[in-house]
DNA sequence: CGACTTCTTGAGGAACGTCAACCGCAGTGG
DNA sequence: CCACTGCGGTTGACGTTCCTCAAGAAGTCG
């Protein structure tokens, strides 16, 4: 029994020093673990679950279309609530984990009470949805009439903002990239063929620098900001 | 003062029929509808305030891009609690009305105060965050790999499901459309020419009727679905 | 090392964006 | 009453772009 305790014990205390989290009085956060079931997950494993906190790693909600044609329209990352209940059951798609994660489910009826009894809980469940939902805006607005080298220069920094990121590497402008090729693709809504050539491309112009696979350095970090806000759109057709 | 309170009790009394508002115990939504100040809009109207219920209408978040990229990111439609308060004040776009509108502004710190004295209202606003959090998950996976047929027949289907949607029309196959064939446009990621294009040959297809601009007969309901859920891919380069 | 998956590179074409012009309609003013 | 104007929407021609397909390279695991 100890054991198992100490399994979990370690990455999911480490999500009560991130926000919203660590707002919370030092009881409620315990009863908050003490509640939950932690699993731990591989790459491609599906939760059959709709309610839990993300300990580390990266989940996605994916679903599928005709065509072989994947989709991933939400990332969950450490420390995220994950709150995917809802009222009409149309088109859910499936949980998944994107790396080795950890996943701590929370039982639903016994998160009911405690949003009864306590305001503070229901506060920090709000302002993470009302977050989430802000970043949700966010990745629609690089979907819907961005150009791919926007978009890609818009998730890094996206993954720039993940709580994984260590300062140093925030420092030096270094970007760990969380997930593999064709889930960016998947996520950003392109091929994974493009998700090559952009990264190509940005390399060859000396914007960035792909250190490993999953590790790039924003060598002009100015002018990837101003790709990333939308600085690269599409040429015109008519010539100058 | 009789008067200007009969200006707004009509419409914004309607809102208490809604989901999820009409769970609530009678006395708290009569405080929500004393604390709200209801706003009268017109198209194109900005609202500079980030938290409140649309009464009626249709508001959207809108962002500009360079090259004069419009986007709407969300739609709001009656009923909607509108909370779009973010920590990091990062992109926050402005919320603008797409049509006549009437939006009920909430104060933030009295706001606050209820959720802090009644977890009803709480677990109210948690619901609608959490189903508008679902809506957005379903327009990303409209953007992300959707061709523009598919986009529009998807977006038909949203409409369908907004509340000022009488059962006759439902009963019917009559959706009504909301906004202009350009918000159209910036909300499924195509250009207005696109929107026009798509229509006309749904028409020829015979799957869609136009009875008026805003009127709108989906005459294949099967096919449209088909098409909406992802089933008119791109067609492939290869010939059979 | 070989079997496997993931990623990259290359060629070619469909599709959607770009531009420009036109249409229909509503409001305005002579 | 009609010309004028402005706006939203539509149509057409054309070209860039990114998807499709296929094959090769690189990384991963037994």
């Amino acid at each position: 029994m100890a054991q198992i305790q100490r399994v979990f014990a370690e990455p999911d205390q480490a999500l009560l020093t991130l926000s919203p989290w660590k707002e919370l009085d030092a009881p409620h956060s315990a009863d908050l673990l003490r509640a939950g079931t932690p699993d731990m997950l591989n790459r491609g494993d599906v939760v059959d679950h709709d309610l839990g906190i993300v300990s580390f790693g990266a989940l996605g909600i994916e679903r599928a279309l005709s065509n072989g044609r994947r989709v991933l329209c939400t990332l969950f990352r450490k420390g995220d609530l994950v709150d995917v209940r809802r009222t009409e059951r149309i088109r859910q798609g499936a949980l998944v984990a994107l790396k080795r994660s950890s996943f701590l489910r929370l039982d639903e009826s016994l998160t009911e009470t405690w949003l009864t009894n306590n305001t503070d809980i229901a506060k920090t469940m709000l302002s993470q949805l009302r977050e989430q939902f802000a970043r949700a805006r966010d990745h629609t607005t690089d979907l819907v009439s961005k150009t791919p080298v926007e978009k890609l220069a818009s998730l890094l920094f996206e993954f720039r903002r993940w709580p994984e990121t260590c300062p140093e590497d925030h420092r030096n402008n270094i970007v760990r990239i969380p997930i593999s090729r064709s889930d960016i693709a998947s996520y950003i809504g392109v091929k994974p063929e493009t998700v090559s050539r952009v990264i190509k491309k940005l390399v060859r112009e000396k914007l960035i620098i792909v250190h490993k696979q999953d590790r790039i350095y924003l060598a002009d970090l100015p002018s990837m900001r101003r790709i990333a806000n939308g600085g690269r759109p599409r040429q015109s057709t008519r010539q100058a």
